[in-house]
DNA sequence: TAAAATGTGTAGTATGTAGTACACGGTAAT
DNA sequence: ATTACCGTGTACTACATACTACACATTTTA
């Protein structure tokens, strides 16, 4: 899935209920031109910087992360949790690569319970 | 620590037992001019891109994902892995943010060796 | 002591990022 | 039926990134 037209398209589900999901409403909520936000949706526009995606996602109620993702990002937070501690985490990071998502999740039980 | 004086710091050292780490020298083995990498060593001039690091790093002898933090980056690989499953690692690394290397060490071996 | 190598100052460039501003014709609400 | 709202085309801008090219005085080597 592309960024512009998964915005796109959770902005119109969400229009379907409720007017105040146009692009120009958006566009002025998130405070960036309504004809920017177009281009945006249309792939016609690479996607916004990081700060423009966290107020997107928040008036679109989706998760920043995977947001950023699909902007080709990664959170700055998230970066310089790495940038404390490069060589530890690319190697847990490599490590954990091919691993199916149960495990990953498991393994952040693990550790959030503390119980190891 | 800067990534300027960084390298200059490790230069120089190696320098002092092996003549073929002038900074024209470096920098022509790396591919840049001479006067950028003496810029960059005196922190005159911001790092340089990533591939440019990982050369660096090479013809140094240091570890590139170490190179890149001091950078204030974080390895393209290393984010194309986060971006994959973008909830599950933006969970996980903001739990292991204030984890003892040592128990980060450990999952990594735990992971490793596949024992549990 | 001449030649070679060294570090650095100055100036300039190409490309990317992250947008704004305005105008236009079409659609929907009152 | 007219007012308000809609999405989008075109043109432009400011700033950052990632460098190159050349010149120069100084040091080192042969």
């Amino acid at each position: 899935m592309e960024f512009g037209s998964y915005i796109r398209a959770t902005r119109e589900r969400l229009r379907a209920g409720d007017r105040r999901y146009s692009v120009r409403q958006v566009a002025q909520r998130i405070g960036v031109e309504p004809a920017y936000l177009s281009k945006i949706e249309r792939g016609e526009q690479s996607p916004p910087s990081e700060a423009t995606i966290r107020r997107l996602a928040e008036d679109l109620g989706v998760d920043a992360d995977v947001l950023l993702a699909l902007a080709g990002k990664v959170s700055a937070e998230l970066q310089a949790i790495i940038r404390q501690r490069p060589e530890l985490f690319a190697q847990l990071l490599r490590e954990l690569r091919d691993l199916p998502d149960h495990a990953i999740l498991q393994l952040v039980r693990v550790v959030r319970d503390g119980d190891w």
